[in-house]
DNA sequence: CGGATGCATTCTGCATACAGGATTTCGGAT
DNA sequence: ATCCGAAATCCTGTATGCAGAATGCATCCG
């Protein structure tokens, strides 16, 4: 959730465990692998991992901070119920690609501009069937546009947000028209950074996601 | 920020000391007494604040998840420049603060719509030289207009960014032009959430804080 | 049979000890 | 004087040990 906001940057040395576990839970609960409302205690966890307590301390330090796991009054942490709070997350997540946009469209160079319609078109000339291409085109267009938002903090913080659907993202159950639908609100989104219109942007790229979302929703 | 978006909640036992030692170094950095660009070492800062380097790691990986400290190549950690980033935090601030009125404005209850317009009265009325029941009513309702979001998570992501405004929003130098001009502000948000209108409502909530934010920046 | 009290257990929070790797520094050679 | 190499030092990551607190249970009393 913090998700946390900013994450660690991979240590310098060492295998760096307590990363490796703060990844490996946090994927656990974001997959359900590891039920909603499991009580978590520390040792137990730790013979599980083949680690001690200290890095196994740090990851769920972390994975609280983050809003995944809740510290109980009589000791532990409990996994929090994911699911019935992805309308939240998402609703953030919404909220910050918005942002990004509207800062996007008052910063956006024109070099940018040129690789995002080259995606666009791109986008456009692909074959109904080609999944693959499809969600690598999808995340290019997204992450470049919050690049061009030139606030990294806010990068990273969508980024980690983003981790929530990225495994609904990538079924990419559509139907043709869904699709072609999707690619022509990317174009909208482009012509509104195009024009320098913060609002213009940030509705098309809302109506967007959402529209996504709930496409990923109901076939998902 | 997550800012590790969730905080933890204080230990049920003892001094929580490695929560103290976060709450401090957080404050600490914010305020500028620790100057950006400090390198900071775990023993040295250990035996600083009198305590073992097992709390402190706990507090640092915190402060780094909230990107308040950027993990050094060459070993321990540097304190970020907070103030050149102020512009960065404020703009995600803004948009989390909107995210919260957009879903205000469709959540919120007639009997919250009632006491939000008593705040918006009772700011109307007040008298111009009341800086802090100003302060106060003016975080009383922008407060209620979070939590009528229904969304927890984003409430505590704002508390947290606020943070850093904290301070200056405290001074609240204003001329009495500026202050009326907040406060029928203030009306016209509450007047878009009542028409349950969050289009209206988020532009108007915007157009507010960047407002506050400019006077604030001048000023201060 | 129900409730209260005392004890044992469990679990976390903190401190200390250890190991590995990078950095820096000191010495020698060119 | 400079460059190269090796050793000493520094610093983090991890493991383990210890103490305190709250819970839960068993037992005893009413």
């Amino acid at each position: 959730m913090q998700i946390s906001a900013g994450g660690m940057k991979p240590a310098r040395r060492g295998p760096a465990l307590a990363e490796q576990i703060y990844v490996s839970l946090r994927e656990a609960i974001i997959t359900g692998d590891i039920a909603a409302g499991t009580r978590l205690r520390e040792v137990e966890l730790a013979e599980l991992v083949g680690a001690s307590r200290t890095p196994l301390r740090e990851a769920l330090s972390r994975l609280a901070g983050d809003g995944l796991l809740t510290p109980l009054e009589k000791g532990g942490v409990e996994v929090v119920d994911i699911e019935s709070e992805r309308d939240d997350i998402h609703a953030i997540r919404v909220g910050l690609d918005c942002t990004a946009v509207r800062l996007a469209a008052e910063r956006v160079t024109e070099e940018e501009l040129g690789t995002l319609w080259a995606l666009v078109r791109e986008r456009e000339e692909m074959d109904v069937s080609d999944t693959e291409g499809r969600s690598r085109n999808n995340r290019e267009l997204h992450d470049l546009i919050r690049r061009a938002s030139r606030n990294p903090r806010l990068v990273t913080m969508i980024e980690q947000y983003q981790e929530f659907f990225l495994s609904a993202e990538t079924l990419g159950r559509l139907t043709a028209e869904e699709s072609q639908r999707l690619a022509s609100e990317h174009r909208e989104i482009v012509a509104a950074m195009a024009a320098r219109n913060p609002d213009a942007a940030a509705k098309a790229l809302r109506d967007h996601i959402e529209r996504a979302y709930k496409s990923l929703r109901s076939s998902g």
